[in-house]
DNA sequence: GATCTTCAACCTGTCATACCATTACGCTCG
DNA sequence: CGAGCGTAATGGTATGACAGGTTGAAGATC
């Protein structure tokens, strides 16, 4: 049953020696050829074994220079979950279930929000929604959306949800096709965002949960309105 | 500034060929040398663009069989998110933001779960209660615990919220220090359990959410509470 | 004729070696 | 003491080789 490959087998070790934080970020591996001799393993053992590594975002590798010790960043993280985002927009059903996911993610990012709002926070949601409603063409309008739900994920002082959020903004802004209607949804989004930010202001949970989740049953709607 | 390497090439191109529907479910890619000689590269960097794919689930690979298409699986989702959850954990405050998510998370799926369940949705969250509280031992407790849970994302009619809450519980869970006092806490889970279903069985949003949200709340306290 | 066995071709996993472009580093030169 | 350069080391890629597993079909068995 022993059908581990080799490179997992020093995967892991590395791994282990790297999160035990036997090396720290910035640390320097040993060189490919140190490690083979190490392991007692071919070349391409521990170059399988290093790329496990890299794609994990635990190691830096650049050409010429022995691979550092990296710290993963939340674009990685983003980038693991676009792979997963990818499936399910190429299924049947996947728009829709990536929307509902949108939309159990928001409406809890705006639930927690409304909970744990301290000033400041409410303050650069404002600032976020005046920059949103002030947007001069489509882009910026679409930017600006983006930055207006990110603010609120900010509030929540839970670093993953920016990352993740913004993720879902841009994996559905991505799959809408050109929306013509854009000039109706805005006025409509507008106000809708102006009563998620009210609600959020107020501590009113409930409040605030119900105006998210309406406002993205209006968007939801407006991207089904173009397909046939 | 092209610093594509060539596996990426020879990825992104594979990658297309199977999405686009060209290759589908089942179907055997071309050998490794066939390959070298269609993209005009060696042996490596073949082999590392299957390795890529592999790991992103869209292949299957045995020693010694050609690599198959395959169709990326539950399972593999939480392989991903697994590694994300390590970072997480291995981090300071890490615990406390999967926390915070699984708070998130479960509390919306709670929500979508009461607007949503159907008479048989009711049926099973009600029969996988039942099973928590005629659990015998602690081990048993803890899985019918995880399948109440499972019962609840079921009831959204989103395959993947399934996965993502068990492997929530599971982090936590094996996050968490032998509770001495499971006794203590098992009367007050079922109790919360049950507020949780009626709410859910009436369709009460609201109380639904925050019935949920006391559950969690109670978990953690009493995670934190083994923690000097 | 159907099913089991065997076997040869093929494939991957791994190793070894070689070559190039890039990087790191010590040395020389100012 | 600092700047510039050249060499050694390193990763990226290519090629060849061999061991062990898989596959599919020919052959054996019933």
């Amino acid at each position: 049953m022993g059908k581990r490959r080799k490179y997992e087998e020093i995967a892991e070790h590395l791994e282990l020696t790297i999160v035990s934080g036997r090396l720290k970020t910035g640390d320097r591996l040993p060189s490919e050829r140190d490690l083979m001799d190490r392991f007692e393993a071919g070349r391409s053992s521990v170059r399988e074994a290093l790329f496990v590594l890299q794609r994990k975002g635990l190691l830096s590798a650049n050409a010429g220079a022995v691979a550092r010790v990296a710290e993963p960043t939340a674009d990685l993280m983003i980038e693991e979950l676009s792979g997963i985002a990818r499936l399910f927009l190429a299924r049947p059903d996947g728009v829709r279930e990536l929307q509902d996911a949108r939309m159990l993610f928001e409406v809890g990012v705006t639930r927690q929000a409304a909970q744990r709002a301290d000033a400041d926070a409410v303050e650069r949601i404002r600032a976020a929604l005046a920059a949103n409603e002030a947007a001069a063409d489509g882009d910026s309008f679409v930017a600006t959306d983006i930055a207006f739900h990110a603010s609120i994920a900010e509030a929540c002082g839970t670093r993953a949800y920016v990352a993740v959020g913004t993720a879902f903004s841009e994996w559905l802004h991505m799959q809408r096709t050109v929306s013509a209607d854009a000039g109706a949804t805005r006025a409509e989004a507008s106000a809708q965002h102006r009563a998620v930010f009210e609600a959020i202001a107020a501590g009113d949970v409930v409040a605030a949960e119900d105006a998210m989740e309406r406002h993205l049953k209006t968007v939801s709607t407006y991207y089904w309105k173009g397909i046939p």
